[in-house]
RNA sequence: GCCUGGGUGGCGGAACUGGUAGACGCAAGGGACUUAAAAUCCCUCGGUACUUAGUGCUGUACGGGUUCGAUUCCCGUCCCAGGCACCA
């Protein structure tokens, strides 16, 4: 064994060594139980960052620790290819989108084998391979077939910046999720998938996933957003139309004195003809469409309406509601229309404020009254119904369901839920993405591309343009096609490319049988491997990957493609990677290699101090970035691993820390040097298995804590993926090492030793792979760590010889003793009793009440 | 505004179903080794008071409560982070 820890050396070689052997190759094998470990697949956008890191270094102690429990662990990698960043650098550095992405991904590639993650290259994906996508463009084939994907001109979040489509759950506050620019609405042609259909079913399975955090599960339900309520129909006066409502106050219909439609609502247009206010209407619908989205989810967003100059007949009361066109009701929930009850609600009752309508409360709280002519904002509370006929003196939930009932019985209402979730739009205009499977022709219309035509392949050799259009609907090549139908020769395909979330909501599916041209999936081996037993991903996508994941997994169950609804079983949203940003006055933030140490840190560039900023997630405009490549330089994979998992458990953010790098570091320096000390001795012995009753001293108390070491590691790793914790006990197991004395000479010494070592490394070894396999290799073993069985602890080896109790009274700590750890509650409470420390304090008072806790604490209560 | 998390030493973080608060690491201080330094090994390390090798008081954001006993459970308040936000 080298003398020196060098983790240059090392690790190389071993990589080589695993790769050689084909040790994290995996195929299907019923006779042993699969665990199915995934981290979410990286974009390709030039090299891996802390953040990729962290969550790959998580998952590879899951598969490796789950390898050495026996398991046949199915642990891929790959890319997400597709994207709009390709397009950008491509201009940007006058390349190509296809070659930067393949560049990208080789560069990158070569950084996770660096970092030693035991991933089967053999399974590699990217998704803007012909081979992968076709089957999507199948996917969508038979979905159009079925009526799941259809066309139709909508307003849609546009962003001028990457001159495209945007999805709702890609707006973020009004602002391009990827580029911040503010998004506008603009009217155009495109494709949705009906993930609608399924939202109730993806609501009701949030509560059936128990190893998801339950932060998710929350916000995916709220993006669903079921309501329930009711839709009542308002007969237009001096008209045959009428209009229908979603509310979900059907109690205060009595209090309903005005209706709000969307601007875009057909009958705003159709009912303000003739009017008189028609030209206003005109105005203000105008205005309104022009304006950004991002205007109208302000928050000082003034309320505005215009009547239209028409009325509807409350079917209740018989009142006589003017119709308004306003800019917060919103065309794409409910109905696009809402049934107005200022008394009730705050936006209601603002807005009749303003344009002075009336005001009738019609819900009474309990304990005061309610005054039309005082309120100063709107009643929202429950209570007792008042001013509604026969329903006056109800509770006013009860009279939800009563009002609907009455309404039921003369067909101008029913009882029906909303859901927040629109269909998801997935055309982009956009070069680098997968194509649409369809050709427009003009006798026939939209015709699907024949399924034997398929792949329809991007052209990977079109010139970019200026501005980021793309240059499909310019590219004769690509767009001149026959008609499939007709076989006219001036249709023209698709020149829309999918939304990239399409991509990546079935590559876990894929990854199963990678390879396979026969079909999607692979039937027999997805039934083996999935669904992905853990997950591991940053909760960004809680909403936008995880919905359409589950969605899609849905989609492809009911094509028969796989038999579960759920791809995921067990989820951990891993915390982001946190930095102090560093900022100079003349320079702004700038990076950490660009800073002098010393008692004062001071700017390379200029001199001037350096001011220490918050701790923030890492990132680029920051500064306050740290690259792997200058870790593994420095340290080697082994040590950046370990800190990353040191530092905090995964689900937390994790603040980066120089010297704590080094202290990891240290640590493994620390077991290398005891290792080395003792090897002479321990490699001419075995590991002890005797009992602990033979050994004395730091040896004996080695070999119990060694024991105690891989209960607690497997329980933390097993249970709750503390690592953290895990690395803890280990750094204890090794400070007793140290408490053995490198000269004892004892009979039992070097086995025992022997014994503590070789737990040290196969605990590690998911942890820190490469050390810990040059180090078994030392041991005189000829399998890697990984081909070895996870290490098991004797509970009989665990009981400790002597226990600690501690003595309060009243509650408070006053003493404590060791006492042989078989003594009775008895024996506890007299040795407490007559403990001349805890004397002072019972001395004279009466002992009312003695508490023991089994083997640990005595609580005399005087 | 609503919904999630979270607030523990100088710092990152421990404490499983209420039972020794601060494991482990970092930083700091002291000692050993050394001509010296680095590295390494050992020790100390929440605050505070006193009669200072000891003992007491206090301490897990803040204020209450339940309990023999609360970082842990309950109620209220404040602060921080994330998500949603005119959703009828």
């Amino acid at each position: 064994m080298e003398e020196r820890y060098d983790p240059k050396v090392i690790e190389p070689k071993w990589q080589r060594i695993w790769d050689k052997k084909g040790l994290f190759r995996v195929t299907e094998d019923p006779k042993k139980e699969k665990y199915y470990i995934l981290e979410m697949f990286p974009y390709p956008s030039g090299k891996i960052h802390m953040g990729h890191v962290r969550n790959y270094t998580i998952g590879d102690v899951v598969a490796r620790y789950k390898r050495m429990h026996g398991f046949n662990v199915l642990h891929p990698m790959g890319w997400d290819a597709f994207g709009m960043p390709a397009e950008n650098a491509a201009i940007a550095n006058n390349t190509h989108p296809a070659r930067w992405t393949y560049e990208n991904i080789d560069y990158m590639r070569g950084q996770l084998k660096r970092m030693g993650f035991s991933y089967d290259w053999d399974r590699e994906i990217a998704t803007c391979r012909p081979e992968y996508y076709r089957w999507e463009q199948w996917l969508f084939l038979k979905m159009l077939e079925k009526d799941m994907v259809y066309r139709k001109e909508s307003f849609v979040n546009w962003c001028d910046d990457c001159q495209t489509v945007l999805a709702n759950e890609q707006v973020e506050a009004g602002a391009c999720w990827r580029c911040g620019k503010i998004v506008r609405q603009k009217k155009l042609w495109q494709w949705f998938f009906r993930i609608t259909d399924y939202a109730e079913d993806l609501l009701v399975h949030c509560d059936a996933l128990p190893g998801w955090p339950e932060k998710v599960t929350t916000m995916q339900k709220n993006w669903i957003g079921k309501s329930f309520g009711a839709e009542i129909r308002f007969a237009v006066a001096n008209s045959s139309q009428s209009i229908s409502v979603f509310t979900t106050r059907p109690d205060t219909l009595f209090g309903a004195t005005f209706m709000c439609l969307a601007p875009e609502h057909p009958l705003v247009v159709e009912l303000s003809r003739n009017t008189g206010e028609q030209a206003a209407v005109d105005e203000f619908v105008e205005r309104i469409a022009l304006q950004d989205r991002s205007a109208r989810t302000l928050e000082n967003y003034e309320k505005e309406g215009v009547f239209i100059g028409a009325w509807c007949i409350n079917p209740v009361t018989g009142y006589q509601m003017p119709i308004f066109a306003a800019n917060f009701a919103l065309m794409e929930y409910g109905t696009g229309a809402v049934m107005s009850v200022p008394a009730h609600d705050q936006r209601d009752f603002e807005f009749a404020k303003k344009y002075g309508l009336y005001i009738i409360p019609v819900v009474k709280p309990l304990d005061s009254d309610l005054d039309a002519r005082t309120m100063t904002e709107a009643y929202e509370g429950q209570g007792e119904m008042i001013h509604s006929g026969p329903f006056d003196g109800l509770d006013n939930e009860a009279a939800k369901d009563a009002i609907v009932a009455h309404l039921a019985k003369k067909e101008l209402g029913r009882k029906t839920v909303s859901f927040r979730l629109r269909d998801w739009g997935i055309s982009r205009q956009r070069y680098w993405g997968a194509p649409i499977p369809v050709v427009h022709c003009d006798r026939c219309g939209v015709v699907p591309v024949l399924e034997s035509q398929l792949p329809i392949v991007l052209p990977e050799d079109a010139d970019l343009l200026e501005g980021g259009r793309s240059p499909l609907p310019g590219l004769d090549e690509f767009k001149k096609t026959e008609c499939p139908e007709c076989g006219a020769q001036d249709a023209h395909r698709e020149t829309d490319t999918m939304d990239t979330f399409v991509e990546s909501s079935w590559y876990f599916e894929r990854y199963c049988s990678p390879r396979f041209d026969q079909g999607m999936l692979d039937r027999s081996a997805v039934s083996y491997w999935m669904p992905v037993d853990q997950y591991i991903g940053g909760v960004e996508h809680a909403i936008l990957h995880l919905l359409y994941s589950r969605y899609f997994t849905r989609v492809l169950r009911d094509f028969g493609l796989v038999e579960f609804k759920e791809p995921f079983t067990r989820l951990l949203t891993q915390g982001m990677v946190c930095k102090e940003t560093l900022s100079c006055p003349n320079h702004g933030f700038i990076f950490p290699d660009d800073v002098i140490e010393g008692a004062v840190p001071k700017c390379a560039k200029c001199g001037l101090p350096v001011a220490v900023g918050r701790v923030e997630k890492m990132s680029k405009s920051k500064r306050n970035v740290i690259d792997p490549n200058s870790l593994l330089d420095r340290y080697g994979a082994d040590t950046t691993r370990l800190f990353c998992l040191f530092a905090a458990p995964p689900e937390r953010d994790l603040e980066w820390s120089e010297q704590g790098v080094d202290g990891s570091f240290r640590f493994l320096n620390r077991i290398w040097r005891r290792a080395s000390a003792w090897m002479d001795r321990i490699t001419r012995t075995s590991a002890y298995q005797g009992s602990p009753n033979d050994l004395e001293g730091p040896v004996r108390e080695l070999f119990k804590k060694t024991h105690q070491t891989v209960q607690k590691v497997t329980f933390d790793i097993e249970d709750r993926f503390h690592f953290n914790t895990a690395i803890s006990a280990i750094m204890e197991l090794v400070n007793s090492l140290y408490s053995v004395d490198e000269n004892e000479d004892s009979a039992h010494a070097s086995e025992v030793v022997r014994f503590a070592v070789e737990s040290i490394v196969l605990l590690l070894a998911p942890i820190v792979p490469h050390f810990s396999d040059e180090l078994w290799h030392a041991l005189g073993y000829d399998a890697s760590v990984l081909e070895t069985p996870w290490p098991e602890f004797d509970p009989a080896c665990l009981a400790r010889d002597e226990l600690t109790v501690v003595v309060q009274v009243n509650g408070k700590l006053r003493s404590r003793f060791d006492i042989h750890a078989d003594a009775d509650d008895e024996v506890i409470k007299k040795r407490a009793l007559s403990d001349e420390r805890v004397a002072k304090f019972i001395e004279g008072k009466m002992v009312r009440k003695i508490i023991v806790v089994k083997k640990k604490l005595v609580n005399i209560v005087v």
